[in-house]
DNA sequence: AATGAATGAGCCTTCATTCAT
DNA sequence: CATGAATGAAGGCTCATTCAT
């Protein structure tokens, strides 16, 4: 709340901004700097390298989508299956916008094929919580079903959560995403 | 087949490789002709910019692609519903690889966020055509189907290969893809 | 006038309008050769190099100069002081053009700035020349002048000449030449 | 004054030199920085293009040249006449070098035909002043003369010192600053 | 904290020329 | 004669980072 976290916390809004929108290689410290209306020399006072604020965007940027996320998800209540099928309602939304990029952290994805590199590392947990937030929810929804019954509808509606995503920015539709709503409400029906 | 041609297609290689396991801005055209062992100037002599390098690489890399999967399908004759399935055997077989780095169309997708440049519209011609082609297979397994059960069909099929992908590429395992196929039996089973 | 003639002619005159419209050094032999729509090697058959080329845009673009205006100036049979005035309306003629670039030879003078080189040679001779047919028409027209007094009007008429060049090209207006012409009116009719 | 600006100024220096003796396009950035003895980094520090800093030098070589220039007329006090003449004496001083490269800004004039260009809006700022310089002198030496003549006369000394330059640069000599000289004394004593 | 000058390796591309065909 | 692939130095410029102030 301080001066200090202002400039820092400005900084990663800004740069989060360009490396959405334009990529993270692509985007040059440069540019940051000029956006965010600092020197050269203060970015390096922040971030000790253009990693290092790279990886600040996708955890901030993951915590704030998982926060959004969840607040939409509020007024279904504890009505697990509705949740689940919101979540491409929610989805929608963000694609609405014409030139939809997708989601930050597949888009870092392809950037980064070091497997051990902590921008890796960051993804992959990312992926695992959402993984595991639809299973929360089947668990709820079918508390009966087998474990595997359950691992198989989870895996499924979370690939095609991600293929939604892909899809709706290769083709700057929302439709796929329609799509893959269908296709969970008749998972979740069987 | 001449010796000129050769020497394209060495660089087109050569640099298919390095952007697909690098990613394309990463790679710069020093090391595509270090790796080729040519001077600077002759990559110029084949190519008039490093897009068009990219977009041969994109080319080259969808049509093999597509022959390989073709010619694995294959042996599953006049199976529609069959071949849909072993479409998802086949990409397992090119994740298998420790460092999978999924589809050279969405990696460059998340790398090129112009709506109008050429690489955006290899990738959506691309995407449009793998579709189609599950959409074909769907038609013939289900003829008597309605067009918008077959179009959701087709599509959720399309959405769980996608996501595959990236699961696979985010995890570098290949169990998402086994997700994935269960899946796709289930639907076209309906 | 055969076709082995045709070709080196067709590359003497893309190259000339390339040289003289845009300046030499900035003008590359690709597109020379794209110009004049021959290979690479063809070109260095027929120069050894760009160098060889400049020469003989110099050497035959002042013929091609001098030989116009002569003809132009034939109209005034042998009233000398009346050729001198017309040189003015005939520098006129060429700096009507909006884009008027000036004296191919001046503009070679500023890019080439090593004394001995042939560029420079052929320029220095190109404007000897222009200034002994100046002063033998100063000759023709006050043949009983003192020579130090014929000297210094063909000077001064030189001079205005240049001037009128470097003038009417950094304005991109023929009024400079207006101005010239009527100060050589003076000095002839003193 | 401080260190800041002595570096930008030495580049600014040395690359006048080099702009000037060798012409524009002939140099290289790569020459530049290595007669600075900088970085290449460090130059687009202080410039954002190649083309900036010859504006630069453009700009600062014609108020040095300016300011020199007047600085030599003074001792003519409010003699408008005499200053005139002594133009071509100044001028005569800067020419006597071996190898004189004549004016900056009719060089820079050959090198860029692009007639909107900043380059060019310099060059003819620049001549326009020179021009009005000389006719705010004509018109004190003859206040009484027709407005016509005036401009005629101003004209016409304007176009001999052009030409006199260019002829000195094309020469290597000083002789044609002399007759244009001798030529101004004749029009001013008319 | 904040500054911005300095670095030099690197970016993509063009240069004039050569040479085997 | 004509071709165009090959060369590698050079073109102008940007990169992420450091450091003295």
């Amino acid at each position: 709340m301080t001066e200090k976290t202002n400039r820092k916390n400005q900084i990663i809004e800004v740069a989060s901004k360009l490396f959405f929108e334009q990529g993270y290689h692509v985007t040059g410290i440069k540019q940051i700097i000029e956006a965010a209306d600092i020197a050269k020399g203060t970015f390096y006072c922040h971030f000790k390298s253009k990693e290092e604020l790279g990886l600040e965007w996708l955890r901030r940027g993951s915590e704030k989508w998982i926060a959004c996320r969840n607040a939409y998800l509020e007024q279904f209540g504890d009505e697990p299956a509705r949740k689940l099928v919101a979540l491409f309602d929610y989805q929608a939304k963000g694609a609405a916008a014409c030139s939809y990029r997708g989601c930050a952290m597949l888009n870092m994805l392809a950037e980064s094929p070091d497997l051990g590199c902590p921008m890796r590392q960051a993804i992959r947990g990312y992926k695992k919580d959402f993984l595991a937030f639809i299973r929360s929810l089947v668990d709820q929804h079918l508390p009966n079903a087998s474990d595997a019954d359950r691992e198989q509808r989870a895996g499924a509606i979370y690939l095609l959560s991600e293929g939604a995503t892909v899809a709706a920015q290769s083709f700057c539709k929302t439709g796929p995403i329609e799509i893959a709503k269908k296709q969970v409400e008749k998972i979740l029906a069987e």
